[in-house]
DNA sequence: GTCTATAAGGAGATAGAC
DNA sequence: GTCTATCTCCTTATAGAC
């Protein structure tokens, strides 16, 4: 098996085995455990533990998207499409929690080690990249625009779906998620104007 | 020393020593070196290192508030009451991120922990009911009431400060928090009304 | 109660056969 | 390239002197 092969391979086993056991629990004999290897193949493909972190967080930096809000179905009024995408964002999180708590487990871990101190922030860059491609599809299929400017209002929905998957690690309560939904919803179509079309110029 | 008094005593050093170095670095050892006492002292106070751990995260269930909210100033309209708290709130995480990472480390711990698993629902419960008794003082101030139950209002405006201390954490954006901030108060203010004071009563 | 010394096991990493 | 066997260090926990 190639090098990279192997590194990919690798990266994916800790990931299944920090799913299980957490960030702490993900050690190199239970990672080749799980990829059925042995541990010198491990430090064949990585020169130590702490350069594997690395490669498997830059990886979950790059291919983590916020594909949950790529089910929105459109053709509804701003409010409508705005909650029915925190509710399949919200669907996500309850099909995936276990996901969830990875994520936050490997945003604190490269909080505390100074190689990987930026990628967070990459990361949060990237979703809101992502959240305000969504708000300007849905701005535009909803005929209105936004009274703030559109990264402003990326920033709140983001710092919602963020808090609400807290909240849901913590008290798996749907029916509190479905109150902040709603109160959400409100708030961002609160945000948003009808755009005058003119179909005709009817000044002069 | 009393067992007691020890227990604390090694309890407060391991939350020095998370902070710094984070849970994964708490060990024993690390602990006593920071309460400057032996390893056999803390075995004396704790059956275990597991014992500890459960101790201190039940520590901080109890004895974690939203003080930050009690600096508010009153005498305002409820938007600006709602944006000063806000701003109060966050000035607390600014001022110490690192206890913020504290928090949610512990709270993932928990949750891979079977025998804390119920903790981070408590404290989640904890946080609803002060955020509640301070937005029932903000209304009865500002001469206003919410258009919700109380307890909806509470757990948007709980999703709000989650989001705001995770994005903090990740991007240390001041300007972007102050966005979120200044809609999420025209959403809070949205859900209030004024009361109608009847000085006299002029039916009839 | 508090200490030093040590046990017993798990961790990352490597040597060297194949 | 991949393996088994091993090295070295660090971890939790305990034994036993004082």
């Amino acid at each position: 098996m190639s090098s990279v092969d192997r590194r990919i391979e690798i990266v994916q086993a800790a990931l299944r085995v920090i799913s299980e056991v957490g960030v702490q629990g993900a050690t190199t004999r239970a990672i080749v455990s799980e990829a059925g290897m042995s541990l010198a193949s491990f430090h064949y493909a990585f020169a130590s533990r702490d350069e594997m972190m690395e490669e498997l967080i830059a990886w979950v930096v790059e291919n983590q998207t916020v594909a949950a809000f790529s089910t929105i179905r459109y053709g509804s009024d701003i409010r409508t499409t705005v909650r029915d995408g925190l509710q399949a964002f919200f669907e996500t999180i309850v099909a995936d929690a276990a996901h969830e708590q990875v994520l936050l487990e490997l945003m604190l871990f490269s909080l505390r080690t100074p190689a990987l101190q930026k990628l967070p922030h990459a990361q949060w860059a990237n979703y809101t990249l992502g959240v305000t491609e969504l708000l300007n599809a849905a701005a535009v299929n909803a005929g209105i625009e936004w009274v703030r400017p559109i990264d402003e209002v990326a920033q709140f929905l983001l710092t919602v779906t963020d808090g609400l998957t807290l909240a849901w690690l913590a008290n798996r309560d749907r029916a509190a998620a479905a109150t902040v939904m709603d109160i959400a919803a409100d708030s961002l179509a609160a945000l948003a104007v009808p755009i005058i079309t003119r179909t005709k110029d009817r000044s002069a």
